[in-house]
DNA sequence: ACCTGAACACCGTTCAAGT
DNA sequence: ACCTGAACACCGTTCAAGT
């Protein structure tokens, strides 16, 4: 708040005028990144499934772009823009035929893929030091963890390739059959 | 660190006889959540299947039984129980016929679905009181957003259903073909 | 309607010192 | 090897007051 404040250029107690408390400009700040600047009345595409995965990397690249948000993630925060991204993605899935009665597991779905994909790259974005303790770190333990060891998969780091994959295979799993 | 050293007797100081800082104890309480108490040398059972939902629902089930632990989430810990679980499942999905080359990202899909399963259920542990404000708020915005509104997305409180529901559709993306 | 400074209760951590 | 209290720099927020 203070710190806020002196960007600002304002007193401290300022804010207090435009805002509860520091909850609140968290919330604020969370709904503020995720603001969709998509195509937003798309001709009836016959893409679902390109659309979607737009979306969602947009979603996750909008909130790396501020690798902060991540941490914001914890809270129970549905701004307005947070809504209309779930609300989007709600008719694109209906519209490709997904029933009302999968239809809530398969937002939920891709909901947690998209914000353990983000928090988890937000975290180990390493500077080259951490990464070298890392793969130090990961010799010595070799032979506790053979089968991490053998596919690195701590030293993999196409993590844009790898969100994608990994969000077809979900698909795959949710397209209705 | 205060209120630690409180609970636990002694001077605050102390604590940093045993601990770098307030960062160190944030790791060392995540991983300690994650120790792993399933059939350590399971029989080789033929139900890879069984075996990977069992074992992301523990996952998921002991962060959720201290629920602060969802929040330490962010941040690139990678204490040696994780490190365990993260084998144990890597090797249970290469015997299940997983090829190496999309280990990784079966992988890291897994995980990112138990995080953002976690997290998103941690934050979502409503009151009450929360609970009927949503809901009411749901209802003035419903026009906004029809889709939502109409499947109940945000009212739905079966939770561990749709993880269990979620993971199979994505556990179908991931099987070997 | 909007802004402010003083004050309060609370942090994590450094340091120099104890046993 | 292990513990400690005093002190520092920093928080978020209440309150009573200003314009």
């Amino acid at each position: 708040m203070r710190r806020l404040a002196d960007r600002l250029g304002s007193g401290v107690m300022s804010l207090y005028w435009h805002v509860d408390n520091k909850e609140d400009v968290f919330d604020l700040a969370l709904d503020a990144v995720l603001e969709y600047r998509g195509s937003p009345q798309t001709v009836q595409s016959q893409d679902w499934r390109g659309e979607v995965v737009h979306m969602l990397e947009d979603w996750r690249a909008s909130m790396l772009r501020h690798p902060w948000s991540a941490s914001l993630l914890p809270r129970r925060a549905l701004g307005p823009n947070i809504l209309s991204r779930l609300e989007l993605l709600s008719k694109t899935l209906s519209r490709a035929g997904v029933a009302d009665a999968d239809l809530n597991v398969a937002i939920w779905s891709l909901w947690n893929y998209v914000m353990g994909a983000t928090i988890t790259r937000a975290g180990f974005d390493l500077s080259d030091d951490d990464r070298a303790a890392a793969q130090k770190r990961l010799e010595h333990l070799s032979e506790r963890y053979p089968t991490i060891e053998r596919c690195r998969l701590l030293l993999d780091d196409d993590w844009d390739g790898a969100f994608r994959k990994g969000l077809g295979f979900l698909l795959d799993g949710l397209s209705p059959k």
